[in-house]
Formats: C-alpha cells, sequence, structure tokens
DNA sequence: AACAACTATAGACTATACTCTACTGTTGTT
DNA sequence: AACAACAGTAGAGTATAGTCTATAGTTGTT
C-alpha cells in the first residue's frame, strides 16, 4: 500500500509516518521495476508497527527507544541474546513506571484527603 | 531558605526551579524589609512541591497539569468541588496509564516469546 | 489534454521542557 | 579592599516530537 492507505489504516498523518521512516521506525521499499516514480510501499507488519508506536507513546517510550523494541522484535542486526537483553530492560523499565504511578494515586489520594478535611 | 539551599534539598538545580517559578509552580517571597538585594526566600513547602514535581514528572505529567495539581492542593483559587474535580480527573488519567503499562507489558511478553521461538 | 488527488523532498516552524550564557549586583570571608 | 560564591534578569540554545509549507513531479479520471 502507498503512504495514503497507510496514513488512513493507522490514523497516523503522512507526515507523521514520514518523520518516523527518517527516524527508522518503518521502512517502505520502492519498487525497482518502476521507473517513472520513487513512491514508497508499505506492507501489513508497517501496519502493526505503526499501531505499536502509538501504544509505546502513550506510555511514555522515547523515539530511540521505540526504535530499540522494533529493532529487537524484526530486524537481524541484534543477536538473540541482545534481543531479549532489550525488551528484559523495557519490561524494568515498565515495572518502574507501574511502582510510580502507583505512589503518584497514593500521593494525589492524599491530597483528596487533605481537600475534604481542609487542611490546605 | 535561598535558591541555592533549595537547589541542594532537591537535587534539581537553580535554572530549573527558577523556570518552574516562572511556569507558576512554585512561589518565593522577597523580604521587603531588605532594600539591598531582591533575593527570593523559599519554605519547605517549596521543597515538598519540588519533590512532588519531580515524582510527577516521571509518571508523565505535564509542566500544565502538575500546576493543576498544586492549585488544587495547595491554593485558594478554586473551589472544594473543583479541587475534587482536577485530582479525580488526574486519578482517571493515571488508572489509564497504569492499563496502558499493562497492555504494553504483555505485548514485548509476546515480542519475547517471538524472539525465543525464532519467530521473528 | 485537463485537472484533482497523490507522492517525495527539503526545510521552516511549533510546543514542551529544560539548559546555558552573559551580565550585573550582593554577600561573606580573608 | 579584594574576591569567591551566590543572587537576579534576560535571552539564546538544545533536544524531542512532531507539524506545516513550498515545490515539483506522477497518477487516475473525465
Amino acid at each position: 500500500m502507498l503512504i495514503n492507505e497507510l496514513s488512513k489504516k493507522t490514523g497516523i498523518s503522512t507526515h507523521t509516518i514520514r518523520f518516523y521512516e527518517k527516524s527508522g521506525l518503518i521502512e517502505g521499499k520502492q519498487d525497482e521495476s518502476v521507473k517513472s516514480n520513487n513512491y514508497y510501499h508499505y506492507d501489513d507488519v508497517t501496519v502493526e508497527k505503526l499501531e505499536f508506536i502509538s501504544d509505546a507513546k502513550s506510555v511514555g517510550f522515547t523515539i530511540k527507544e521505540i526504535g530499540q523494541i522494533i529493532d529487537a522484535w524484526y530486524n537481524r542486526k541484534y543477536t538473540k541474546k541482545q534481543k531479549l537483553e532489550i525488551l528484559d530492560d523495557k519490561l524494568t523499565s515498565l515495572e518502574q513506571k507501574m511502582k510510580e504511578i502507583k505512589e503518584m494515586k497514593k500521593q494525589i489520594l492524599q491530597f483528596k484527603e487533605d481537600v475534604v478535611k481542609d487542611r490546605c
């Protein structure tokens, strides 16, 4: 599919898709047999990747981190061991985020109590 | 205390503290009786606030959101009802973040499985 | 052939959250 | 008095993650 279809399927603008491509998160390929244009073609894996990128951004991963995860999942540039290391690293960071959110919840509940009891 | 002590107590640079002050998150007060300088003085509540800001940033709250929470907790510019609304709103957003993180964990565990089983 | 819709590239612009530099003035110690 | 350490203000610079504009060429429909 071309970029417009990819954009419609994922809800991500063509501008942002191109930005992600320049950032190395996804990669379209050009059809060598067609000489009249240099249009990029994208497959269903790219759709999956873009959906993952959206989710990963929501939890606070940076483009760089997301790139690492995608490479660990769908690339030949790491050994199996390296891939598992990267993924475990991200799992650890998610555990950390969860802990911080739980503490923040407690803190805000405390604030609520303070408000209710006119302590502030 | 002056800004340097505040910085040392919180581990936040004086530059960043001034940035937070300009952003309305904290507020020092000048000693009217001293005319020779315009140094700002900070109290222990400011230390608390800065510690909260660090934690809140970790969970992904923006400066604007943090400002709202601080105002809801320590300000007279909202009614009790408004304060509780703001705090409940942030609690909801924390629940949402928590959900997204749990899903991301599942996803990355799946990636790990794919790697282990050579499915990618 | 005309024309709208689409594609690629380059580069400018925006928002957020700092971070640093330059400059000036104050305080405290020697 | 000298001088380091600290204070304030203003404004420039940086990194991240887009977002938009301009330009030029291509494709598909009428």
